[in-house]
DNA sequence: GTGGCTGCAAAATGTTTGCACGGAT
DNA sequence: ATCCGTGCAAACATTTTGCAGCCAC
């Protein structure tokens, strides 16, 4: 049951590092197939999944959306431009105790949140104007 | 482009709020068609869209899990059961500051945000000990 | 009567899985 | 030699769409 630690799943980090602003598995996919062409997809979302288990990505799941990889593992916010459907990191910190105060009020174990803004970034108000 | 209430549509707004605790779209086909059961499952989920339209209905995206709809409009937080995948909504109340301190911190014009809680309802909780 | 709505099936997404083989340990 | 990871294609799950006929307006 030991993990090895594969080129294409080098490939897979590496991109996701490089296309810092929260790509789509789809992206990842094209990015490592320009320099490695023969890689499938298949192996691309296994790779995802196995970095994201061990911790060294971090899966975003998107409303309405395919989900997204981040390379910043730890606890934090995201937006997504409800114009182009870019998703940056929020500037608001990651708030611990509303999972505290949950977990009294509702008797569930919580052990985390996902908070996502939605909004327009200023180049798609631009473009609405 | 008129919008016509349908005896379908009807059917459709009425099993999700009878199905209180935020369906599927699958769940909701399958409780219109118990009474109507020539009824498409195309026809629910364009009903879906269109009730979630107009305001009447709220679709609630969950990380890798289908759509769920709520009758509850206003705006409010979810927890999601990680053991059964049940969702029920959270006591938390919204908070509109976040959404104007993001706006001012990042230049992006936000409209809200969604936040979901994970965690183990008391009963899942149990089953794991 | 007309144009949106329905039912059906097919397509479109996004993701996972079965299988045989090749490569790392 | 083992057995995990790969590539391929097919399966899968969810949602949308094309089309002909129907029904509410």
């Amino acid at each position: 049951m030991e993990k090895r630690n594969t080129v294409q799943k080098q490939l897979v980090l590496q991109a996701v590092r490089e296309l810092q602003c929260h790509p789509t598995a789809e992206e990842v996919y094209q990015r490592v197939a320009a320099r490695h062409p023969s890689i499938s997809k298949a192996t691309v979302y296994r790779n995802l999944n196995s970095l994201a288990e061990d911790g060294l990505v971090r899966r975003v799941a998107m409303p309405d959306a395919a989900d997204r990889f981040d390379f910043t593992v730890g606890p934090h916010y995201h937006i997504k431009c409800a114009g182009c459907g870019r998703v940056i990191d929020a500037p608001a910190a990651y708030m611990p105790r509303l999972d505290a105060e949950t977990e009294k009020e509702t008797g569930f174990r919580i052990s985390r949140h996902d908070l996502v803004f939605e909004g327009l970034c200023p180049a798609c108000r631009e473009k609405r104007a």
